[in-house]
DNA sequence: AACAACATGTAACCGGTTACATGATTGA
DNA sequence: TCAATCATGTAACCGGTTACATGTTGTT
């Protein structure tokens, strides 16, 4: 324990508990689940997997399909108790990088701020566009929490979207100063 | 123009547009305004202000406070076509990083579920106690827009750490499945 | 036959963060 | 005098992304 984990890490041990996995399994199923706000691209899944071999954290099995090599991999004892002390541990990293909010907040005019917002918006809708048809797919993988986090990311994106249509439509209307509610 | 800009140089020289200012100002006006979506440390300030000046996007001029060298940097014309030319892109980066969701996603029973929820709606708390704090100052340094921006971060973290305890009670009390509106 | 999907991996690149190093000025 | 703040910069480090390289299997 007390090994700190990169952020790849976190996302395999998870991954992996929930049950044994390939590595291209796994960042298939990162794309389709907490790519929104937690990536992962092969580049660092292969080689942290074979760190995390290392370390005694997962252990892989050969399982072949014909004679395409494929390793699937699980948590040892190690590697629980791991997955564990992060789960419970406080959480440090939340972090943003927003473009369209930066060109907000550079913009000089009620002009410049209402082109942001929409742009800010129209890239929330798309978001949406790619969140919502996954919804079923992480609601039947398992009865609960994974589906709770993509309903997170809906409700975020659909809460920011609106935020800034209405925001721009304020902006548009003539009384741009600061003020307002939730 | 058609340059690519790095995350820093964006930044920068948005933040030079609205006043001539030296590389200590840059950063601290940044930590006190768009950090929480857009951050910049003095290691990739100062070279990057070094390889703007050289790209002729900006000029700087001594203004040293006695002894103490300092330099005072302002947009040139490029530095201003540039950035116009930014503004009116399409904004790509929308990132994010969120440990306590990816503690949600993983979480296997509705305790776990409501300790992640919990620790995530402490966290957007946390970031409310540093925004709020700021909102008079952004709202004096210029009329409108860096405001917006503010607020628009005001509003998602409460929006966040609301819903966030929402659904920590409803699992909490029992009906763990997922559902509910907006 | 050809293409999409399965499957694994490496190497170069990029760029942000942290730590280090130095020195002046101002206010307590 | 001492600490905080002003002020600038470099170097090492870290780690994620992109591109490259290779080969198999299943589907059309």
């Amino acid at each position: 324990m007390a090994t700190n984990l990169s952020a790849t890490a976190k996302v395999i041990l998870g991954m992996l508990r929930m049950r044994p996995r390939s590595g291209y399994e796994i960042k298939s199923f990162v794309d389709t689940s907490t790519s929104f706000f937690w990536s992962a691209a092969y580049g660092s899944i292969y080689p942290e997997l074979k760190r995390l071999r290392e370390a005694g954290l997962i252990a892989g099995t050969d399982e072949p399909t014909g004679d395409r090599r494929r390793v699937v991999y699980e948590l040892t004892d190690a590697g629980h108790a791991e997955l564990e002390a992060w789960m419970e541990s406080e959480p440090e990293t939340m972090e943003l990088r927003d473009e369209p909010l930066l060109q907000l907040f550079f913009a000089r005019d009620a002009d410049e701020a209402a082109a942001a917002l929409r742009a800010k918006a129209n890239r929330h809708a798309e978001f949406l566009g790619r969140l919502e048809p996954i919804r079923p797919l992480a609601a039947s993988l398992t009865a609960g929490t994974p589906a709770l986090a993509l309903e997170f990311g809906i409700a975020f994106h659909e809460f920011a979207r609106g935020w800034c249509e209405r925001k721009a439509a304020e902006v548009e209307s003539g009384r741009a100063t600061a003020g307002g509610g939730s």
